[in-house]
DNA sequence: GTTCTATGGGTACAATATAACACTATTCGC
DNA sequence: GCGAATAGTGTTATATTGTACCCATAGAAC
């Protein structure tokens, strides 16, 4: 029965994150495909990168990790070439609020993310959840004044559940 | 009766915004006094460019134009001190999509700014508007997860009316 | 093969935001 | 009044985030 259950918002730190990992990777890889691109081994790397762990990254951290790892010379440009093209396939996400980059690592629905996304301060733990009565209460309400919506973008900051828990 | 309705949430292009403004102004007024502190000469010319408009405008914007108008070199930091002031006493709101920053135009209720933000995509008009139903909703996931929110943020990107309306 | 699109390397630069330090202005207590 | 504390601003330099532009290569389409 366990294993029904949906993996928990905030995963505890210590989880398994392979499967996470390996779940990202496939999602992305069926997503590329389906649109006729590809995940090359750039691409592969930087999302390797952000979905290494549930915590949102800067582009310029990743730039830094994949140019120490690879011991190469990497432009900026090149990692924000490849997080478009992960962005526009919906497997990262960008958090506006502070310029960072998530993976998803829930499958989205067919109207693409219509998740809120919970973001600790303090440790920059990103969670996605499906909260379908806020979106529908947001889109009625843009639409009840003319407003057409394209895009919905929900984000909370607080303390995640280990954050909050641990003093300090 | 007419002048018991709220305000549209975006008003005509050719309304007269001069009440807009000034109550902004007021408010802002209020809020500083409120707090001990002073709305500057300084703040009050930023938050004049920010409130003179319903549209969402950048730092760099303000700064050119308090530039133009007044003949002085100002340096960014001038112009961030005085939006920082004035985002602290939620007289102006920050675009977090957009990093571009805009004028309250509605009192706010005790609890901060709990509405939520549509955003022009082509004319960078921005409305807020009061939906508890939403911040609700996702209060209650949040906190379902152990998430503990201090700040939540809606912004909504699309078409005004106007724009809706003209072709292209 | 030629052509088209996708991909990415490289250089430079644009846009946004802040650090650090010095100084002035205002308030508050006496 | 006067000194101390806090609020506010000027100045310089720099940090952070993101793009424009040009061109080379690779793979698919015809």
């Amino acid at each position: 029965m366990r294993r029904t259950q949906p993996a928990p918002a905030f995963p505890s730190p210590g989880h398994d994150h392979a499967p996470c990992l390996k779940e990202t990777l496939k999602r992305a890889s069926d997503a590329f495909e389906a649109n006729g691109l590809r995940l090359t081994p750039l691409r592969r790397r930087v999302l390797e990168e952000v979905a290494g762990s549930h915590h949102a990254v800067g582009a310029y951290e990743i730039l830094e990790r994949l140019s120490q790892k690879e011991r190469t010379r990497m432009a900026p440009i090149s990692v924000y070439r490849a997080l478009d093209a992960l962005l526009e396939m919906g497997v990262v996400h960008r958090l506006e609020s502070r310029n960072a980059y998530f993976a998803c690592h829930a499958a989205h629905g067919k109207h693409g993310a219509r998740q809120i996304v919970l973001a600790c301060e303090r440790c920059a733990m990103v969670a996605e959840i499906a909260t379908p009565a806020a979106f529908e209460a947001i889109d009625g309400a843009a639409r009840g004044t003319g407003f057409a919506p394209t895009r919905v973008m929900v984000e909370v900051a607080g303390l995640c559940t280990s954050c909050a828990a641990s003093p300090q």
